[in-house]
DNA sequence: TGATTAACTGAACGCATGTTCAAAACAAAC
DNA sequence: GTTTGTTTTGAACATGCGTTCAGTTAATCA
C-alpha cells in the first residue's frame, strides 16, 4: 500500500470537524452549507464526503464526541462529603462548559436537528450527565447536609443556571473565571443547603 | 373603498404567525421554507407577502411582540418587601413561559438569525427585563435581606435557571406547575438568602 | 347590476442546496 | 521511473429556496 504517511487525510479530517463545529455554533446547523464548511478549510465540497457520509453525521459526531470527552472528564469521588463532591461537580461544569463553548451551544441548540436515532443517542448521554449530578444530591439529602423535595427537578436546575454562565461570561471582562465559580458555588450551596 | 369587513387579511395573519411561530419552534427558522408556512396556513406561497414584506421580519416581529408581552405582564410592586417582590418574580416568570414555550424556544434559540439592527431591539428588551429582577435583588442586599456578591450574575444565574423549567416540564407529568414553582421558589429564596 | 379593490393564485426568476462520481493530481513504494 | 492507491477536483444532478408579479377571484359599496 502506498501513500499513508504524508497523506493529508489525517489534516483535513480534523480540520473538517472544527470548521464545522466553528459554522455550527455561529450560525446553527440548518443555515451551514457543505460548500461554507470546504470553504473554510480550503477545499472543494466533494472532498468532505472522505470524511463523512453526509451533513448529518458530522452534526452528530461532533455532539457525540462532546458528549463522550465530558462524561470521560469527571470523575466524581463518592468517598468524601456530599458538599464537597457537589463543590467539585459545580467547578468542573463550570470550567469544562467555558473552556468549549461552541461545542457546548451546538449541544444545546441542535438537538432537533438530529434524526430520531441520534437523538436518542445524544439524549442517553445527557441523561447518564444528569445522573452523576442527581446521585450527589441524593448522597446529601441522604445524610442531612441537603434539603431539596425533589433530587430531579433540582438537577435540573442547578445545571441550567451553570450552563448559562457560557452565555455571558467572556474572558477579560469584568470578573475572572474564578470569581464566577465561587459566586455559582455560592448559590449553589445555599439552595440546597439544609437550613440551620 | 370596499372589501374591508369580511375580508379573509384578519384571519389569515394571524394563522400565518401562528404558522411560523410553530413551525420555527419546531424546526429552526434555517430549516422552515416560506413554502412550509404557506402549507399549514393552507395558502400559497405568494398570499404570505401580504402579511409580512420578508421572512426575516415574520421572525423579528414574533421576538418582539413575545418579548413586548413579557414586559408588558410583568408588574412590579416595590412597596413590598424583597422577598415578598422576589417570589412575585419567580412565580410570574415560570408561569408567563409555561404559558408560550414556543416563543420562549424561538426567542432563546433564534437570535442568531436576526439582522444586527433587530438583533439590537430584541437585546435591550432582554436587558429590561433582567434589569427589573435585578433591581429586586439590589433591594433585597440594600436592606440586608438578600446576599449575593453580584446582583448581575445572580440575576442572570436565576434567569437561566427559571427559563430551565421549560425544557423539561410538561403538565400532566410526575409534578404540577404549583410543585414545580414551590419548589423553585424554594432554591431561589435559599440561594441568595442572607445566612443566619 | 356594475364598479371597486383587497386577497389570493400560479408561475416564474436566479440562485443555492446536499450528494455523486469520473477523472486528475499526487506522494510514497518498488 | 513506473506502479499503486489515496486524496482532491470540477462538473453535474435533481430539488428547493425567497421573492416577485401579472392575472384571477370574490366580497363590498354605490
Amino acid at each position: 500500500m502506498a501513500r499513508t504517511a504524508g497523506s493529508h487525510s489525517d489534516i483535513t479530517g480534523p480540520r473538517v470537524r472544527e470548521a464545522a463545529l466553528k459554522l455550527f455554533a455561529q450560525q446553527g446547523f440548518a443555515a451551514v452549507s457543505m460548500r461554507q464548511i470546504a470553504g473554510e478549510v480550503g477545499v472543494q465540497v466533494g472532498a468532505l464526503y472522505n470524511y463523512t457520509p453526509d451533513k448529518q453525521s458530522l452534526l452528530f459526531d461532533l455532539m457525540k464526541s462532546h458528549m463522550d470527552g465530558l462524561l470521560a472528564a469527571y470523575a466524581d469521588n463518592s468517598a468524601v462529603t456530599a458538599e464537597a463532591r457537589l463543590h467539585d461537580f459545580v467547578q468542573f461544569h463550570i470550567r469544562f462548559h467555558h473552556d468549549r463553548p461552541d461545542a457546548v451551544f451546538i449541544a444545546y441548540m441542535e438537538l432537533r436537528n438530529l434524526t430520531p436515532e441520534n437523538f436518542a443517542v445524544i439524549e442517553a448521554l445527557r441523561r447518564q450527565y444528569e445522573d452523576r449530578l442527581e446521585d450527589i444530591l441524593r448522597a446529601g439529602v441522604a445524610s442531612g447536609s441537603f434539603d431539596v423535595p425533589d433530587t430531579k427537578i433540582a438537577t435540573l436546575a442547578l445545571i441550567a443556571m451553570l450552563t448559562g454562565v457560557n452565555t455571558w461570561f467572556r474572558a477579560g471582562g469584568r470578573l475572572s473565571l474564578e470569581d464566577v465559580e465561587a459566586q455559582y458555588w455560592q448559590m449553589v450551596r445555599k439552595a440546597v443547603s439544609a437550613e440551620g
